[in-house]
DNA sequence: TTGTACGCGTTATCAT
DNA sequence: ATGATAACGCGTACAA
């Protein structure tokens, strides 16, 4: 193939096809003013040499990496519990960049350490762009990274001042249709297994079930776990001590729910006849869970679409939503 | 700080501090050979200027991009199912990678264009190396850019003529733990639901199995499922149609075992009682079926670990070992 | 429409 | 130990 040594370079596919580099330089890129018989000939010559551009020298010029970095800034362990959020947004996000012909590049930052990396790394305008799939609203890193004018969109509703755009999805009008649910199943003492309170969609989640209960004859009875199903195993425990007459259970996430749903049948609770469950996310499970989970629904992967989308607007320089929410929605089963 | 548009660059250093480009390069990239006071006033002008390398002009000279590819040839739907499996490989890669001070660039392959893509992209060495974590062992892209020069580790021992370093998992010890666990229990009529037999995973612990049996009494029974909890559910239903009196089955995966679980319930069979039942994997679900699960533990975050420091070192040019095969243990619950 | 020439920021070679 | 200077491969004004 090519005699000289490692990869042909424009120079050389330029020289086989007998024009200039320039030339060859439009045709690779598309330029519609090349006559059509010297594009044919420098796409024979990129064929006979096996010519592929090289990606640093053009970023070196263009000021563009052509990839977008995913930050995923939780602790390794949660990174990747199987209630499967991660991976999701990670396909989602994936699907779009690929449309889009840019690169994945993917950054775990749990510890300090790593922070300060992809810190760096973003600074260092190693990539276009910068997706946070945190679920902490309060990381500073997102908009740090914003007032340098790097480009970057969060999922979920940052805490305090959202000056970053962000992709999250309207946990308090699937909490409510999970409580109208409920009520309208004729029960009457319904508690909830909360989030985390740190995290935006533990927050909301709680708020909706106490806004959905608010014109009921109900009360509110909480409990509050961190998303596992550990802790939702025993704060299902400790809401069965506080009230042992409750007949129904929103919780806030679907694991959790497992975990509850544990707890319930070592308690002698027959679900959904003696307390109906209805849990958060719609992860593959609770399909198969005994009985099988009627929950909140939420879009993940179109999560991390857009989120995608939003980024790569605005690394072209374009206008950004500030705020995109996706609708959630109520699947029915049989655990309520 | 920096007055001039854009980026400071080495020049810009160098000028700051006073001495040439050649010595501020040296200073950044560690070289001993540089006065104390010098390279303390290059570190001051680094500082003051927030000076940070440009890896599009590094990689330009270096021919090195300090970066990775991790590709996830699977369909879209499968690469994410919850059984963890590419999840806990990426966490693996991740981390070694982040010790190395590489990037990680992830690249989803299901689909043929997609495929090219990866091919184009490796070709092209816009990364330094790359992981295939495909369970299909027969596809051809790993050996042919290996032949090209790149760096190629894949997980899972590729079928046919094996040129590729791989690394993967004891399949056959684990499975005959398995199954020797069911003969000692005295167990006499010990079917398997096996996986899919173009994966390597699917072959080797069917063949494990086979051979385990091989000294007993028993006899092999055999349904073939995918992987899926589906197709677990399935298999285990038509295994109890062929034999009735079946009082073990070892399953080749923990999902598909939470499906024949599912089944063995509905059937009026109590676990471990009138059925024991034995999985693969050792997913976090294990421990919350019902009974919790006894299955085969395979270090699947350590496979991406070792993936990673094979192709750095494939990278650095150093030799990498051909296959390595991590053990794999019985995990006792009680299901069996 | 095509070619010329310069610059992008860094590393590496060779003097000094 | 330090400093010039030549690549590295490409895009793009500008000129023709």
């Amino acid at each position: 193939m090519n005699a000289s040594r490692g990869r042909p370079t424009l120079e050389q596919v330029a020289a086989r096809a007998g024009v200039s580099r320039a030339t060859v330089s439009r045709v690779v890129n598309g330029s519609t003013s090349v006559a059509e018989s010297i594009r044919e000939a420098v796409n024979r010559a990129i064929g006979e040499l096996g010519y592929v551009p090289n990606l640093a020298a053009r970023s070196l010029v263009t000021q563009r990496t052509d990839s977008i970095a995913l930050v995923l800034p939780e602790a390794a362990t949660r990174v990747f519990s199987d209630d499967q959020f991660f991976p999701s947004v990670i396909r989602g996000v994936s699907q779009e960049l690929e449309a889009a012909d840019k690169q994945l590049v993917l950054m775990l930052a749990g510890s300090p350490a790593s922070h300060d990396r992809v810190e760096r790394y973003a600074a260092a305008r190693h990539v276009d762009g910068v997706l946070f799939a945190s679920m902490h609203g309060s990381d500073p890193l997102p908009g740090k990274l914003a007032r340098m004018g790097i480009p970057v969109v969060c999922s979920g509703r940052p805490l305090g001042p959202a000056t970053v755009p962000y992709v999250d999805v309207d946990h308090i009008g699937g909490v409510t249709a999970a409580v109208h649910h409920l009520l309208a199943l004729g029960r009457t003492r319904i508690a909830t297994i909360a989030g985390p309170q740190d995290m935006v969609a533990g927050i909301d989640r709680l708020t909706g079930y106490r806004g959905a209960l608010k014109d009921s004859p109900s009360r509110s009875i909480v409990a509050v776990g961190d998303f596992t199903r550990e802790s939702g195993a025993v704060a299902m425990r400790q809401l069965l001590d506080d009230d042992p007459a409750l007949d129904a259970v929103f919780v806030a996430s679907d694991l959790m729910a497992h975990g509850a749903l544990g707890t319930l049948r070592e308690a002698g609770r027959r679900v959904p006849e003696d307390v109906a469950v209805v849990g958060f996310d719609d992860i593959e499970l609770a399909r198969y869970t005994d009985p099988p989970l009627t929950t909140v629904r939420q879009p993940i992967v179109d999560i991390g679409r857009e989120m995608a989308r939003q980024v790569l607007r605005l690394a072209a320089g374009l206008p950004a939503e500030p705020a995109i929410v996706l609708p959630t929605e109520l699947v029915v089963r049989q655990s309520a």
